[in-house]
DNA sequence: GCAGGAGCTGACCGATCGGTCAATTACCGT
DNA sequence: ACGGTAATTGACCGATCGGTCAGCTCCTGC
């Protein structure tokens, strides 16, 4: 038998659809992303999706949800690491690799988290982003600190996650490059290391 | 006769409705406003809407055309005025304020630019946006001077467009207070000035 | 060899979509 | 008082939406 993996040799049809799922909703929005497109998309029928998936928002979920799973607890070990400049460095590191690593579905819960409102997988990744600009940013900084770290956030954020919208065509920037360029410029913007200078 | 505007006095019906469509737009998307619901919003029915507009499409061109002629403009005097650190820093100035003053419709496009292709006014947005991004980046510029600017100028813009997504509650900042503050941060990230630091 | 379940599909459902059209109302200059 | 135009609306259209259901094929354990 020339199957090695245990269970479902193959690709499984749920993994098709979920991936198909999640580029649909990530370039066209879930609210314009129809099941028949994605069936089409994937080479399965309207049927088949909602035999795997119970509704179009259980498919959602599973499109995005581990990529929120992975947020959390990358937020979760920085709340609980403390926050010396070693630690921003890490986290620093740790966030620019799971934006390049889940770039469609962050891409899909950071520009639909406001017109998803309601739906839960979008509610804990409401929360997530949330928690993430809380916990970077002390609470008793002044407004410039914290447009600074919303600056630093949602322009790395979007910058990865959009540049595919933009500047599609041409991209043939490596990702250990793009990595290493995002970390340089996060770093220079978030780092508090040994006092802010005075500016 | 009481009216001191010349021809329509009142609020005029169409603009009422534009302006209910760019919140909707902005709000839940273009694919997920149904007309109904716009028509809804601003106290009209779904054919006043379509006697006023000519389609769902014309709507969108009239909410967010305007604000993408004052972008188009802003580029337009930028391009033509030099890259000199003083052009740059009125640049700055001006962009800020265009995207305090245009949010809704920034908002719009920039959120949707990539799912809304092939409308004629997206894609006059998205040129104008890719005319942005080349004309303040130096062709020889970088990986990381090239991202300096992608997370500049998204952040800018995203900070101020979903900040009504995280922190819409506690929203009581001061416009002016942002604008200083996003000016400060964009202008530590942009200008290059007197030789940019080795770093 | 065959019962049975998993995978998959087409037909169908009520609701809603964007858009058309004819009819009605309100307001204007003459 | 009246004709005409702008503004507004409900009824209606075909298409498509998310979702249900019965039935089909195929594989597997016994």
């Amino acid at each position: 038998m020339p199957s090695d993996a245990p269970v479902p040799s193959r690709v499984r049809a749920s993994d098709e659809l979920r991936q198909a799922a999640l580029e649909q909703f990530a370039t066209v929005g879930f609210a314009a992303s129809s099941l028949q497109q994605i069936a089409d998309h994937a080479g399965y029928s309207k049927s088949s999706v909602l035999y795997h998936y119970a509704s179009k928002e259980a498919l959602l979920e599973a499109a995005i949800g581990p990529s929120i799973d992975l947020l959390e607890s990358l937020l979760g070990d920085f709340v609980a690491g403390g926050r010396s400049a070693a630690a921003q460095a890490v986290f620093i590191e740790r966030f620019v690799d799971f934006l390049l690593g889940n770039r469609l579905a962050v891409h899909t819960f950071v520009n639909q988290g406001q017109s998803l409102r309601g739906l839960p997988v979008i509610e804990r990744a409401n929360t997530a982003i949330r928690g993430l600009a809380d916990s970077i940013c002390a609470d008793d900084a002044s407004l410039a600190e914290q447009m600074r770290f919303g600056v630093a956030l949602a322009g790395a954020t979007y910058t990865l996650v959009a540049g595919a919208t933009f500047l599609d065509g041409d991209q043939q920037f490596a990702d250990d490059d793009v990595r290493d360029a995002l970390i340089s410029v996060l770093s220079e913007l978030l780092l508090t290391a040994d006092g802010r200078p005075t500016r």
